[in-house]
DNA sequence: CCGCAAACGTGAGTAATCCTCATATTTGCA
DNA sequence: TGCAAATATGAGGATTACTCACGTTTGCGG
């Protein structure tokens, strides 16, 4: 099953640096490029981000860019990757202290507003997460990243139907939280008050899933 | 261009094509251009197709292929066309004569597993809805096929539960659809086993919403 | 059957872009 | 201070989607 080739781009895997930034100045280059390719993305997309751009834009030189972001893939997944560990941080307090059926409600709704105004208000996150399906790389951080989240959900799960079946309570949790993903991304992609909607029809939906039975 | 799938252009507009073939030769051949691409992404994905490549195996030259197909996203979208136009008509059928709750529950469930084996079983659709989010004009076929196909799901409902708030039911079937859509492209890419057991639980809990209230 | 305009076919060439590499400069340290 | 390792540079290699000027075939009015 793994030749499957869906993406079709090349093997997937992101290629390492050619050096890692060891000096104060080089550190300090890669956050002016990496800041730079952000602010591109925020503008005009990553499928249109030029990579001279990134340099010209980071003050630096074409061949500086390529010596610690070894290719374009590798600046978006870098971007993504901050993304993911700030928001599994939220992700991780708004779950840990639940500990009633009425408290994961509360948490659970909370959170999808949180993430929804989070993607209305980040055209880069927007911009990644929208082209995640395209690139084998960022398909595996956004899947990594949605296990990890959706186990929070588990625990509290397994937490408040201690005699279900735990295979059945993960697949749920990861369900939901892959749902949710999708409805994000469904959401922002048409008009705003059709997209508050389905955000209110998911949250309702997961809701019952995870509260009822 | 790694990140790029179809991409190219800013607006989502396919190029509409410099000719439109009149000639039984020209319609032939457009169709082994297609057959061609249609290989190619199967073998490689659409990523990995080379324009020249396939001119090369269709048997024509480079320059017969942007007769009619004016892009590569004109490849990928004709062929996606297909695909939808097919599949909504198996949709119609199979949703058109349902009249009870128990009948919806069948024909749903029918319809969730003749999808999950088109998508496992065709790499081509396969890769081309994968690539969906990067491509506007891609996203919108998807968005327009998804909204046809839900108001299939919508016209049950609403013989089913007259009493509902209509507005209500479309949001309703429309992210059920979308979910659907979202679960299969989810399935796909992990395990055989845990895909079979997500497309389950995803079926569980649309039926939930579509039979029960 | 002829003439001819429109449709069709061709492939070398263009432009855009990702990325490399030989070379120059700077830094940290013995 | 001297020197190896780290860093910086940008012209150029390689790839690829797409164009265009010109040759060929088809259908059709007379």
């Amino acid at each position: 099953m793994e030749g499957s080739t869906v993406s079709g781009s090349q093997d997937g895997q992101i290629a390492s640096p050619r050096r890692t930034p060891s000096q104060q100045r080089s550190r300090e280059r890669v956050e002016r490029m990496l800041a730079a390719a952000s602010a591109l993305i925020a503008e005009q997309g990553s499928d249109a981000m030029r990579m001279g751009e990134v340099a010209k834009r980071a003050g630096v030189s074409i061949g500086s860019l390529y010596q610690f972001l070894p290719d374009k893939r590798a600046i978006i997944w870098a971007l993504a990757e901050r993304y993911t560990a700030e928001s599994q941080a939220c992700i991780a307090a708004a779950l840990a202290e639940v500990s009633d059926a009425e408290g994961l409600c509360r948490a659970f709704s909370e959170l999808v507003d949180t993430y929804y105004a989070l993607f209305l208000a980040e055209p880069v996150m927007r911009d990644i997460w929208s082209g995640t399906q395209a690139d084998k790389a960022l398909r595996d951080l956004e899947l990594a990243d949605s296990r990890a989240n959706a186990e929070f959900l588990t625990a509290v799960l397994k937490k408040l139907r201690p005699s279900a079946d735990p295979a059945a309570l993960e697949t749920t949790a990861f369900l939901i939280w892959q749902m949710g993903e999708a409805t994000m991304r469904l959401a922002i992609s048409v008009e705003r008050q059709e997209g508050d909607r389905l955000v209110a029809a998911y949250k309702r939906m997961a809701l019952r899933e995870l509260v009822d039975r």
